[in-house]
DNA sequence: TTGTTAGTTAACGTATACGTAAAGTAATTC
DNA sequence: GAATTACTTTACGTATACGTTAACTAACAA
């Protein structure tokens, strides 16, 4: 079973190597997503199948992982949306935590201006040797 | 000489742990740094003790890694701020590294966007229910 | 003199996120 | 039927950034 084309996988259906080229990721992560439970493909014998929803997770996942998430936590939220999404509490925990995240990418933005100044400072005196 | 109050340590001059507490970092953090070479404290006895200047490379590694740099890559930067600073080959490239991380910032920031207009998705349809 | 405090070095331990073989299997091609 | 392709599972290896004892030392207070 495994090796096979399974013949185009039908529409809307990815094998994990075209998620992986499709998100520029390794095939070997995406398993490593799986064995952390933030995903289950179906399998067609013993090959991983990948539904139009499972994509959607994975992209969710990979933006979560942007944002500095640990595994861990995208976890947590991926069950999040499985569950009914009434569930305001948890909703509001995510709210937090992305506003958290936003504050520190605020200061990093602070630290790249910074940095930038810093380099400007150089570049003048560099200039001003000249 | 360790264990001593070293009596204010003069002016401009800080222990370990003052660092550590106006940081808010822990001083094994701070040997740790040493150890990588991305500082180097004078000693009175065995004591290390920290001058303006350290203080201030201290600063500077930690807004490295607010920005997602490796202390490798940090240390990289100290030396050449180290060196003469008419070295423009290496400032042109931590201006690059500075650009890329602006990128991934930018990127973040509409990580951030499409999170939370997720979230604002579901809570209209949370409250189209009601 | 005995604590107590504030430090020191040495070294093993930990978490995260995969990379990288190694060895095997099944379907298709030649 | 042999080779090739495209997977599969298992499991050890790796890098980064410290945490965490453990055992020791020196100055000062009581």
């Amino acid at each position: 079973m495994a090796g096979t084309k399974v013949i185009g996988l039908m529409d809307g259906l990815f094998s994990i190597n075209e998620l992986a080229e499709a998100f520029d990721i390794s095939a070997r992560a995406i398993r490593f997503y799986e064995d952390k439970g933030l995903i289950a493909p179906e399998r067609v014998g013993s090959r991983r199948v990948y539904t139009k929803r499972d994509r959607g997770r994975l992209q969710l996942i990979l933006r979560g992982k942007r944002l500095g998430f640990s595994l861990a936590e995208i976890r947590e939220y991926l069950d999040m949306y499985d569950q009914d999404p009434t569930q305001q509490a948890q909703i509001r925990l995510l709210l937090e935590k992305v506003s958290e995240r936003r504050m520190q990418l605020e200061q990093q933005m602070i630290d790249i201006q910074d940095t930038l100044s810093d380099l400007e400072d150089i570049e003048t005196q560099i200039k001003a040797r000249l």
